[in-house]
DNA sequence: ACCAATAATACAATATTCGTAACAAAATAT
DNA sequence: ATATTTTGTTACGAATATTGTATTATTGGT
C-alpha cells in the first residue's frame, strides 16, 4: 500500500496547526510557510497532501463537522429518554459553538472561491435533515406531541441553543447545565405545575 | 491656522480602527488600506498623517500607554490611604492588562525595525521610575517599613498584579475585587492577626 | 467664492506568498 | 539489509498583495 493518506503524523500536525490558525485570524491573514512552521513540517509536504490553502480549509472544515456529527449521533443513539437527549443536545451545541471561530466565518463567506462556502451549507443542510429525521422519529415514537409542525419544532430548538448562551439569562444560574435543565423543562412541559 | 495636528476626525479614526485591528491581529497581518477602510478614510488621508504602518503603531502604543499613566497618576494623586492606592493600583493593573494584546505585543518584538521596541522599553523604564519615585515617597512620609528595600517592594508589588489574575486564586473569591482586597490587607500587614 | 482637507482612482515600485523542481536525508516496509 | 516511500532543504520564477505617491475631483467650513 503506497500511502496511509490523511492520517500520518505530518497531515496531522498540519490539520492541528491550520485549525489553531485559522480560529485566531481567518484564513485569510494566514499563509501556507506558517502553518507549515507551526506544525513543524517543510512547506513541500504540505503541498504533497494539499494542493493550496482552500484545501486545508476545507479539511479542517470537514474534521470539525465529523466531529460534532460524530457527538450528535452518540448522544442520539443513547438508550436514554427524549428530553435527556435534548439536554445533551444543547449542552453539544454550547460547547461547538465556542469552538467555531468568527473570523473563519467570515473568511469563509467573503472568500471569492465559493468551494468552502457550499462546503459549509452542504453540512448546515445535512445537519438539518438530520435531526429533522430524528424529531420525525421522536413524533413517530409518541416522545412528542403529534400535532406539532416540525419547522416550528426546528425553530424552537435552535432559540433554545441560542438562549443557552445568552449572557443576561446565564447571569441567573450557578452553572450553565442549571440554565440548560431549565429551558428543556420549558421546553418540554410548558410553565404549568 | 493649517491643521489641528493628531486631532482631527480623520487621525482619531485611524487610531481607533488601528488599535482593533491590532489588537486582534497584531500588526504584521494587518495591512494600512484594511485600517483605512474600517476608519472609513482613504489611503491619503493616512499616509498624510502617518509615513507607514510603524508609525501608526507607536501612535496607538502611545496613546495606550498614556492613557494608563494618565489613571495611574490619578491614583496616586488622591487624597486616600496608601493601602487604599495599592487596592486601586491593582485593580487598574488588571484592566489594562486586558487592554493589552498578547498578538501585539509578539509583532512589536518580532518586528525588524526596533523602533516600537525601544519606545515599550523606554515606556516600562519610565513607568518603574514613576512608581519606584512614589514609593520611595511613601516609605520617606512613614506609609511603609523604612527598612524595607525598594527593589524587593517592586517584585512583590509585580507579584501582587499577577496573582490578582491567577484563575487558582480567582475561582475562590466571588469578586475579584475580594481577592485583590485580600492579597493588598496580606501585602501590608502579613497574616497575623 | 475661497481654502484646506479629503476621497477616489490609477499607478509603479516593492514585498510577500505561492507552488514546484531537484536532490539529499530519514523513515518505513519487506 | 535494501528497496521503497516519505520527508526536509534549498532555490527559484510566477503570481499576488501591499506600499507609497501623483493626480484630479469633491467636500465642507468660513
Amino acid at each position: 500500500m503506497p500511502a496511509t493518506k490523511k492520517t500520518s503524523k505530518g497531515v496531522q500536525a498540519i490539520t492541528e496547526s491550520a485549525k489553531a490558525l485559522f480560529w485566531k485570524h481567518g484564513i485569510r491573514r494566514v499563509t501556507v510557510e506558517e502553518i507549515c512552521k507551526e506544525a513543524g513540517v517543510s512547506k513541500m509536504t504540505f503541498y504533497r497532501n494539499f494542493s493550496n490553502k482552500n484545501e486545508i480549509a476545507q479539511h479542517v472544515l470537514t474534521k470539525v463537522v465529523e466531529h460534532s456529527t460524530s457527538r450528535y449521533e452518540k448522544i442520539m443513539n443513547q438508550d436514554i429518554a427524549f428530553p435527556a437527549k435534548i439536554v445533551e443536545l444543547v449542552i453539544l451545541e454550547r460547547e461547538e459553538s465556542k469552538g467555531i471561530s468568527q473570523e473563519f466565518l467570515k473568511d469563509i463567506y467573503q472568500n471569492e472561491d465559493s468551494s468552502l462556502q457550499s462546503l459549509i451549507e452542504q453540512y448546515q443542510e445535512e445537519g438539518r435533515e438530520r435531526i429533522m429525521r430524528d424529531m420525525k422519529k421522536a413524533q413517530e415514537k409518541g416522545w412528542i406531541r403529534k400535532d406539532l409542525k416540525l419547522s416550528f419544532l426546528l425553530y424552537t430548538l435552535n432559540d433554545l441553543d441560542k438562549k443557552a448562551r445568552d449572557e443576561e439569562l446565564l447571569a441567573m444560574y450557578e452553572k450553565p447545565e442549571d440554565l440548560i435543565m431549565e429551558l428543556t423543562n420549558f421546553f418540554f412541559y410548558g410553565i404549568l405545575p
